[in-house]
DNA sequence: GCTCCATCTTGACGTTGGCAAGTTGGAAAC
DNA sequence: GTTTCCAACTTGCCAACGTCAAGATGGAGC
C-alpha cells in the first residue's frame, strides 16, 4: 500500500489482486466476481494476474485461504471473549457465525467446492486449522482428547457441535433467516445464534 | 416425453429445458451450468429458452423450485420408514440429507443467494414446505405446537434441530467430509448422519 | 553501461447471456 | 377451405468473460 503506489511495472500486484478480489466479493458476491474486474481495481491490463496466478480459480484460492485464516483469527477472539470457561465453545461458534455474517461472500466462496482448488497446501492447512480450534474448544470443556490431525468425519459428538453452527452459519448467509444487513438485523441473528447454542449446550452432554 | 418427440415447431420445450438443466446440473455441478447447454441438449437453438424463461435465472428458479418439492417427498418418506415414533424426527433429517446426497447440485442451487429469484411464489412456497415437515415432526415428538406459518427464525429448538441438519447436509455437499461419489462412501456418510442425530437426540429434551 | 528476464501490455479466440429482427406453422376465425 | 394471426423458434449480433500467444518495458545484477 505505501512504497509506490505507482512505480508501474512494478508494485506488489499481487496483493493488490488479492484485496482487490476481496472487495469485488465483498460488493458483488460469488457469483459476480470477475478477473477482468480484479485487474481494473487493481490497475493493470486483464492479462497481468495470469503471472501471479494459473488462472482465476488461483486468485479465489488464495482469497479462501485467508479468509479460513480470518475464520480461525474469529474463532480464537470470540473464544477469547468469553470469561466463563464453560462458554468457550459456545463463543467459538459465535466467532464462526460472526465471521459469515460480516464476509458472506468470502464464508460462501470458501465452503464451495468448484471454486477453489482444495488440493491447494495452504488452503488445506487453513481449513484445517479453522476445525482445530473448534475441537480444541470441545475437548476442554467436555475433558476428553482426540488424536492430532483426527479427520473431520470421525466423531459424532464433534461433528454434532460443528455441524450446528456451520448450519446456522450458512443458514444466514444463504439468506433464509432474516435480514443480515443492518446492524440491528446482525445484532438480532446473533443474538439469536446464542439462544440456539445455548439451547444445545443445555441438553449436551454433561460438562465435567 | 411420449408426444410427438419430434414435432419439430412445438413439443414441451420448457420441461425439456428443465430436465436438460437437471442433468447440465448433474454432471457439471452449479458452475459448469451454462443457458446455450441446456438449449443444445433440448434441440433448440440458443435463444429459445427466452420464450419460455425470463432468463437462465428463470429456469434455475424452476429447477430450484421442484428440488424442494422433491426434498419435502424426501423428508417425508424418509420419516414414514421409521416404525418407532420417537425417530420420526430423525428420519426427516436422514432423509434431508440424503437427498442432498443424491443431488448435490440441486441442493447446492436452491440453497445459493443470487442464483435463483427468491421472490417467486412456487419457490417460495416449495421452500416454506420443506422446513414445515421438520418443524411438524418436531411438535410431535416434543408435543408442542406452533403458530401456523411460522417464520423460520422463530424458535431456538427448532432451528437447533434445522441447522444441525442443514450444515451436516451442507459440509457433506461441499466436501468437508467424506467422499459421497461411490455407493459405500454415501452409506458411510448416511451411517455417520445418523450417529450424529442419535447423539444429538440423546442430550435432547425430555420427550414427552 | 549492458544484458537479461520477470513483469506487464496488446491482441486475438472461443464461449457465454441477452437482445432484436426475421421466419414458421398450427389454430382460430371467417 | 382458405386466410389471418401470433406464439414459438431461428439467425445474427453485441458486450463481456477467461485464457493464450506474442511483443514491449524497465529494474536488477553483472
Amino acid at each position: 500500500m505505501q512504497p509506490q503506489e505507482k512505480s508501474y511495472h512494478h508494485g506488489d500486484l499481487r496483493t493488490a489482486l488479492v484485496e482487490a478480489a476481496e472487495a469485488v466479493l465483498t460488493e458483488r458476491g460469488v457469483e459476480g466476481f470477475t478477473l477482468r474486474e480484479c485487474a481494473r481495481r487493481a490497475g493493470v491490463s486483464h492479462a497481468a494476474p495470469a503471472h501471479h496466478f494459473k488462472d482465476a480459480k488461483g486468485l479465489l484460492t488464495e482469497v479462501a485461504a485467508l479468509g479460513f485464516e480470518r475464520l480461525t483469527e474469529a474463532e480464537r477472539n470470540a473464544r477469547d471473549d468469553e470469561s466463563d470457561p464453560k462458554n468457550r465453545l459456545l463463543g467459538t461458534g459465535i466467532g464462526y457465525v460472526r465471521f459469515a455474517i460480516e464476509h458472506p461472500a468470502q464464508f460462501q466462496l470458501m465452503f464451495q467446492k468448484g471454486l477453489v482448488d482444495h488440493s491447494n497446501a495452504r488452503l488445506a492447512a487453513a481449513s484445517s486449522a479453522a476445525f482445530q480450534v473448534f475441537i480444541q474448544a470441545y475437548s476442554e470443556l467436555y475433558g476428553v482428547t482426540f488424536p492430532a490431525g483426527m479427520h473431520k468425519d470421525t466423531d459424532p459428538s464433534v461433528m454434532r457441535e460443528w455441524a450446528l453452527v456451520h448450519g446456522f452459519a450458512t443458514l444466514v448467509v444463504q439468506g433464509q433467516l432474516g435480514p443480515a444487513q443492518s446492524a440491528a438485523g446482525i445484532a438480532n441473528l446473533m443474538k439469536f445464534a446464542r439462544a440456539v447454542f445455548e439451547d444445545a449446550q443445555k441438553y449436551g452432554p454433561p460438562i465435567r
